[in-house]
DNA sequence: CTGCACTCCGTAACACTGTTACAGAATCAT
DNA sequence: ATGATTCTGTAACAGTGTTACGGAGTGCAG
């Protein structure tokens, strides 16, 4: 019950209207998230800046958890397409490097949509598999990076997933700890513990930038 | 204002009963956040379960951020002690190994508790500096048994605290994702991956256990 | 164009939440 | 014992997510 269609394209007229609502409260509730935090987000207060009405929210989203998870998948699209998009010029390890950066610059500047995606915000909420996919997805470019850094000899061959697969969760350690306000005291460290992270993916000796 | 006390030890009557109200409430609020999640603890039912009323909650804790707060440093002391509990008799690196299970074992155990340590839980929550420091304190047996793994010439010798904070990054970095369900689906990823998060230290080749 | 079936939306309500003003009770120092 | 002070319970306020219920709008047959 309730499931959310975006399945089949647009048909009818009302279904355009109803994916435009869609998409605009998505877009509303995202500001929301990104002005105020997780917890500035209400129905109620978004229906009204929609000019809509909580109602709304539950035919088009099926209540507020399934609202959070279409903004979650939203942000994993987002951070899939901000790596992605990061100067394909680059010296492959360089691209690695500027991909770390970008992860962690988009994670500080929005630090609630960053919660959202990876802490369960709500009671009970468990990630669907949706949006699992979907944080899969954002990870693709990472390990066409390390594959390419393998390539040209930067870093040992072997099995790239799984070294995206370490690398990010070292990243992810890092930004979670920071969002957290563990490293306020030392905020350098941070940077540090970053390029460490990088270090300790397997490279080859004498390559340093 | 509403500063709490717990400098000085209790001297009056009054504040041997305010200090065994807060600790009874301490209790049971950990308890009810165990159970059904940090969503579940309400100042109401908190107060309903205590045999008092929300306005203790206030003058006791300073309201609810003040007493997440209280919870926030209860966990990291129960993680501190579980952690340094750990058997002194064991081979350095196997001791190691044990805390990080520990570590595991208590975040899977209790994740609620872990995400309350260790996410803002509640708007705009900004961990304190004394849970910032008791967060710091827990990391000592750590430190401690990377010393003892350097001393036993498992481990290279360096700085140990450095060492020490990428170790609790990576598990934490690990066991977050955990919780929040991105190793649904393949649950023996994440012992592979805390396994090279050991290795990835500074290891003496030649040494396994 | 007319009816009919249907799906959606707004109003208003319900049961909650955190927080606090106010007055009464309990405790402390004198 | 008296006065000052501090705490506590009641009740209220403002806000939350959710939903039952009618009315409005759309899509499809005739």
């Amino acid at each position: 019950m309730t499931k959310t269609p975006a399945a089949s394209p647009p048909r009818s007229i009302r279904d355009q209207g109803r994916d435009a609502m869609r998409r605009a409260m998505l877009e509303i509730a995202g500001q929301m998230v990104i002005e105020d935090g997780v917890y500035a987000l209400s129905t109620r207060k978004l229906a009204e800046r929609a000019g809509a009405s909580t109602t709304a929210i539950y035919t088009l989203f099926g209540g507020k958890k399934g609202l959070l998870e279409a903004l979650c998948i939203e942000g994993f699209e987002r951070l899939g397409e901000e790596v992605r998009a990061v100067d394909r010029a680059l010296d492959p390890l360089e691209r690695l490097r500027a991909m770390n950066r970008t992860y962690r610059q988009l994670a500080l500047e929005h630090p609630a949509r960053y919660a959202l995606m990876f802490e369960q915000a709500m009671p009970e909420q468990v990630h669907s598999e949706a949006a699992l996919e979907q944080a899969w997805q954002s990870m693709h470019p990472l390990i066409e990076a390390m594959r390419a850094c393998m390539d040209a000899g930067v870093i040992e061959r072997g099995d790239a997933e799984a070294l995206a697969m370490k690398f990010w969760v070292g990243a992810h350690g890092l930004v979670s700890l920071e969002l957290a306000g563990y490293f306020r005291l030392q905020p350098e460290l941070a940077v540090t513990l970053h390029e460490q992270n990088i270090s300790s993916l397997n490279l080859k000796n004498s390559v340093r930038s």
